[in-house]
RNA sequence: GGCGGCGUUGCCAAGUGGUAAGGCGAGGGUCUGCAAAACCCUUAUUCAGCGGUUCGAAUCCGCUCGCCGCCUCCA
């Protein structure tokens, strides 16, 4: 399989290092509530985890949180509780969102106020090594001068990046580009100890520190949004190599696409997003995952009502073909579709990039020849069985949205009362049968088999 | 200014040299008591524009136009 790798530029065939891929994706800030942007980019690397472990790897995933940093600090300041319960409860939150998107949870999600020694030992190691420097004030900075090849993940030199850079002038620091790896702590402010100051690791630090502790040197894979190129990952490369002397760290560069609202991207600090809460209040996980995958992961996303909607009557499609819940005999001639090529279509496209849309267009043309086969009789279990498998890859669950238990007895009897009605063709009665649940939301369907019902889409 | 990317049918979106996947929508049909679901057919001689390379280009090269991202925190 090939990966689009950000620091070469180009598709690479992917070859993992060791026994088992070794992946670290950047994590959230937990400061604020999770907005689809951030849905966007945890399912397609959940999705590429997934299709990696369908494709025989073991997987070994690390997701960190950033759980201090200046924004939390200033959050918790302005809601009067301590910046560690605020970061708890995000991170809470979190969580709940990405289990709603069916989102698999990482091996580990280290934090970075508990990784402290870690990040004291790297930022120490980098003194040792002339890469970093301590102020006045006692904060540390990594000096990107001591880095000959710095600006090559985002394909910049020193000075191009410093022409356009809106970032102020610091005194302290030796170069503009220079970054904090500690900084040292205001009055008031969480600190830790550190040999340079009582302080709080920079931002950019922890996730070396963590993927080094938790992964090793060299790890296969890192992603995160493209956003994240320049400065964060760039910094990232800047300290790891410089610390262990090993290059590449990272051997494929993974960046998602960012989504929009509109012509803009989406982004907190512009107040421009759409929360997990809101989208998955109107839309299922299933129809959000659809919709992100529809498109190529590298490119930008628009969100829009239109796209979960066309979404979401697709998915019904997929449900359907891959059974729908209903209790169906098999049919009574053997399979005639042909699982391996449709498998072998599906692997052909992932393998490319998880070129994720060509693969779900692989989906519904299995779903097409399910249906087709089903109608004339034929046996298409082991199609079903391959459509769920491979919708599984891609996170998808088709499942049917289910309704209460208590409801099923009388939804039953009422089917069974209008199906005597039919009988004796009392279709007024029948129909009025039927538009009254439509009313509440339950879809009737005669089949030749006698009347099914499911649960249609208006929310509960 | 530097770097990166995008512009494909009504909408969304694959396709990076061999003659335009797929989804949604729309129109027609089959099935049905009528529906629904499903299936069948139709819906881009054309890929922002103009040149060039080639037997052949949406795909490669050049230019033009339009749009976006990064160079500050951000997935």
């Amino acid at each position: 399989m090939k990966i689009f790798n950000t620091l070469t530029g180009q598709k690479e065939g992917f070859r993992p290092l060791g026994d088992e891929v070794r992946m670290y994706v950047c994590g959230v800030t937990p400061y604020s509530e999770c907005h689809i942007g951030h849905a966007m980019s945890y399912i397609i690397f959940d999705v590429a985890r997934r299709y990696l472990e369908f494709r025989g790897h073991k997987v070994r995933y690390i997701q960190n949180f950033t759980d201090i940093d200046d924004k939390i600090i200033d959050r918790a300041a302005t809601a009067g509780v301590p910046p560690q319960e605020l970061a708890e409860r995000q991170i809470a939150q979190y969580f709940s969102c990405m289990d709603a998107l069916n989102i698999r949870r990482a091996d580990a999600y280290p934090r970075a106020t508990e990784e402290i020694p870690k990040i004291i030992e790297v930022i120490q190691g980098l003194i040792d090594k002339g890469h970093a420097y301590r102020t006045e004030d006692g904060s540390v900075y990594f000096r990107v001068k001591s880095d000959p090849d710095y600006g090559k993940l985002s394909h910049q030199d020193l000075d191009a990046l410093q022409s356009g850079a809106r970032v102020e002038v610091d005194a302290e620091k030796e170069h503009p580009l220079d970054f904090a790896l500690w900084k040292a702590a205001k009055p008031g402010e969480p600190a830790w100890d550190s040999p340079w100051s009582k302080g709080r690791p920079g931002w950019h630090i922890e996730c070396s520190a963590m993927s080094l502790k938790y992964l090793g040197e060299q790890i296969d894979i890192h992603g995160g949004g493209q956003d994240l190129i320049f400065p964060h990952h760039e910094n990232e490369i800047a300290q790891s190599e410089s610390f262990t002397g090993k290059e590449p760290f990272v051997r494929y560069w993974m960046h998602n696409g960012l989504l929009r609202l509109g012509e803009v991207k989406m982004s907190k600090s512009l107040g421009v997003l759409v929360t997990v809460h809101e989208v998955l209040e109107r839309y299922t996980s299933d129809a959000v995952r659809l919709f992100i995958l529809s498109s190529h992961y590298r490119s930008p996303l628009s969100f829009s009502d239109e796209g979960l909607e066309a979404a979401e009557r697709g998915l019904e499609r997929l449900q359907q073909a891959a059974g729908g819940g209903r209790n169906e005999d098999a049919g009574g001639k053997p399979p005639t579709i042909d699982v391996d090529a449709v498998r072998q279509a599906f692997i052909g496209a992932m393998d490319d990039d998880f070129n994720t849309a060509q693969a779900i267009g692989t989906l519904f043309d299995l779903a097409r020849e399910i249906n087709r086969a089903r109608s004339e009789g034929v046996d298409v279990k082991p199609a079903q069985a391959l459509l769920r498998d491979l919708a599984g890859v891609l996170g998808l669950t088709l499942a049917e949205r289910e309704i209460s238990l208590d409801a099923q007895p009388f939804i039953d009897l009422l089917v069974q009362v209008r199906t005597e009605l039919r009988k004796e063709k009392q279709w007024k009665l029948a129909d009025q049968v039927r538009s009254g649940l439509e009313e509440l939301d339950i879809i009737l369907e005669d089949t030749p088999k006698g009347t099914v019902w499911r649960k249609g889409r208006k929310q509960d």
